[in-house]
DNA sequence: TAGATTGTTAATCGATTAACAATC
DNA sequence: TAGATTGTTAATCGATTAACAATC
């Protein structure tokens, strides 16, 4: 409501400061102030008062920010307060390496289901699920209340499956399909583009070798 | 040298002009306009000329832009006209996914040894090669031209490593550790943080359903 | 040549930083 | 109360978009 229009940047912000509260919680820090928390994550206090103002006044004249509230209250603005239910469309050693070793259930996303293409793999148990076959998608997502699909397949079937997924009405996908989705507006997608991270660090490395050649 | 100042803004753009203009290339498609590449990528023909012209004039008015020359050019700017020699710290499902099957050496990006802390890995083939112990480190970077280390092991051993790769003067971190790293300029980072990008979907899907409660 | 489209300058928009009054 | 530090407004900076002269 009141945070309609919030940027982006500030959104991609806010699980660095979750991540820093959360460690000064676990160091039974009580208090902190824009000042120190700017210098321990290297970005301006003025900046770090900007973006918790987006949401509401957290802090205290004289006295900071309370850690364990503030700590609650962005983790609260991200969702991190109730359980998502996911499920795993592509059944591949990138797929499995999330659904099985990444303990993504800790921040509340627990995966429920996983699906393949390939009836060699179907069937067979990963992470406790069995792999289930593409055409039982849309009667699974609807019966176990299913928020977010996570996309481990080749770029090539991602479109069609992104189709299929929002005519169903998931809430969001996190496509690790090297491919630019389009979704109605009903459906947010968030990208993981490993290979175009890559070739940032590899721009980055190039330029400044030719700086300091 | 006059890419000097060059925004990271325009940066994180390029990967994705190269995958649209592969895809041209693919096609057959000859040559492009800032237009018809702006209706396509869904982003302004402005935006686009402004972005390819902080590398120089690489289009020609009254034609546009020939695409396999873009393409190439591009891809030279990310530094995809040579090989970048990798290895892998964290033998673990996530580095298992990326060394063996995300098939980046495709790219350029070629792994050549994998290390890891636990006694019971080391020693056991993976993607071809032996996993090595951490002793060997140093002089595994030194005597295989090492550029780019792929950090996926757990963010309590990260620092660590980050500061012994940046000793031996390695020239990347691709760091999949849920940790920000303290590096000296000349060594570039590159962060995955995959349960941040998790938790921006998780705000946006929210989001979306207040809005539109 | 006329038409098309770039390269580039100028205008606008948005995000970051600085400053300071409000207030705990 | 005095000191500290927020919340917020104003100033600055940077990035995006618009406009158009240059030129193929």
């Amino acid at each position: 409501m009141d945070n309609k229009d919030i940027s982006q940047a500030v959104i991609s912000r806010l699980p660095r400061y979750h991540r820093y509260l959360g460690e000064l919680k676990d160091n039974n820090v009580e208090r902190i102030s824009s000042q120190e928390l700017s210098v321990l994550m290297k970005v301006t206090a003025s900046q770090i008062r900007q973006d918790f103002n987006n949401f509401g006044g957290f802090g205290q004249q004289g006295y900071g920010y309370n850690v364990e509230y503030l700590y609650d209250e962005i983790g609260r603005i991200l969702g991190m307060d109730h359980t998502h239910n996911l499920i795993l469309i592509g059944a591949g050693n990138l797929g499995q390496a999330l659904a099985n070793y990444m303990n993504f259930a800790r921040r509340g996303f627990v995966f429920k289901g996983i699906f393949d293409i390939d009836e060699s793999v179907i069937g067979k148990n990963v992470s406790d699920m069995v792999v289930m076959p593409m055409s039982e998608l849309e009667d699974f997502v609807r019966k176990n209340d299913i928020d977010i699909a996570v996309l481990t397949i080749p770029k090539t079937g991602a479109p069609e499956v992104a189709e299929r997924l929002s005519r169903i009405g998931i809430s969001g996908i996190w496509n690790f399909a090297h491919v630019d989705l389009n979704v109605p507006d009903n459906v947010q997608v968030e990208n993981v583009h490993l290979s175009d991270s890559l070739m940032k660090l590899s721009y980055n490395i190039n330029r400044y070798q030719e700086e300091n050649n």
